[in-house]
DNA sequence: CCATTAAATTGAACGTCGTTCAATTAAAAA
DNA sequence: TTTTTAATTGAACGACGTTCAATTTAATGG
């Protein structure tokens, strides 16, 4: 044991999810397991279950790391964009399949992992999974010229959807299996499709 | 024991592809087990592996009948549908939905299982698997008007995908988190403005 | 009809998993 | 220093996927 005083609560539990999501990313969702998580942070099965109380909201947090990682790959992204409109688009998407691709156990892992209507999310987590469309929110306002209004907010749903799929898609197989080899290219042009029958 | 005369090899398998599929749509991908499936079709574990050599070949068998009848509801629904292009497009997206929800666990499990690319998959399960992307091809090249050539099959793969996307997000609850409740109107309107932006 | 061969079916065995919780250990308080 | 509080452990349980020697049934040959 003796690990007791190396690290305060919150950093038990940070520990905890950057070696759960270590893990993750190298097994994917179906091998994960999260006795060896615990294994490699140092510590044993009992205090997963102790910091997170169920195995749903280990998974939750470990989740919503991959969201904050995927927030701040699009921004950065977006940082370094060019001020075109269309071009920022083209940059957005781009950056969404890149970062699924670069990290593809993780990202699947967010729609992996089914949550039980009851188990509860905290804050935190619910924020760092609304970042990513405030960041879509405000680029597609932004092109379409309009305020970040509740019309601008349901069209940009579906537009995280229209890509989403693509992009599961793709990273599954089955759009493999499809023979499509730009898929982020496809996804593109039905966002720009979509953008242009809104425009005005 | 005893069974041996009871079902020819053929009816073996597909008796347990109908228990399994039973018991998948269910419990969920997450909750099947191949023992519990094995049970109820009367026979043990130990006979899966011999009629289907490994777990994932029997979950393809299982997910390709989830195919089959879905492909069968689209048809369905098409064959009652009027000839004008537009409403048959709104009631393939709208009978794509309706099949979803009404065999979420079931339809959700074709996307959960992933499927190593060592593993085969018959003749029969590839096409039953493509049924479904022809169903739509043939559509979709009515309504362009042109030809089922390279080029609208490749539109179709992606419209396939913009319509997954919604769906998915919504069966995952993603999308109910978005606060959307009529998604499959709104993957209809993406693909009425996509195929808008394809027309002639 | 019986003896032999071939094939199908079983279920115990193994390692792993999620989950629980009494026992243990360390830190904090008295 | 002793007592109290809190954190950490890991054995125990049932279930899982997977394997495979043993068993049971069907098919074959005389």
């Amino acid at each position: 044991m003796g690990r007791r005083s190396d690290h305060s609560a919150d950093e038990l539990r940070e520990l905890l999810i950057a070696c759960g999501h270590a893990l993750l990313a190298e097994r994917g969702f179906a091998r994960f397991s999260a006795r060896e998580a615990a294994r490699r942070a140092g510590y044993s099965v009992g205090t997963i279950y102790n910091v997170f109380g169920e195995l749903d909201s280990y998974l939750i947090a470990i989740n919503s790391l991959t969201f904050r990682h995927w927030s701040e790959s699009l921004a950065n992204a977006l940082a370094d964009a060019p001020v075109e409109r269309a071009a920022r688009i083209e940059v957005l998407v781009r950056a969404y399949f890149a970062f699924a691709d670069a990290n593809r156990n993780a990202w699947m892992a967010i729609y992996d992992h089914r949550i039980d209507r009851t188990t509860a999310i905290s804050h935190q987590d619910e924020a760092a999974r609304e970042a990513l469309t405030s960041i879509v929110d405000h680029e597609v306002a932004a092109w379409l010229g309009t305020g970040d209004d509740a019309t601008t907010q349901r069209l940009v749903r579906s537009l995280i959807a229209t890509v989403h799929g693509h992009c599961a898609l793709w990273l599954s197989g089955s759009y493999a299996l499809m023979r499509e080899d730009d898929p982020a290219g496809q996804a593109l042009a039905r966002v720009l499709e979509i953008l242009a029958a809104h425009r005005r």
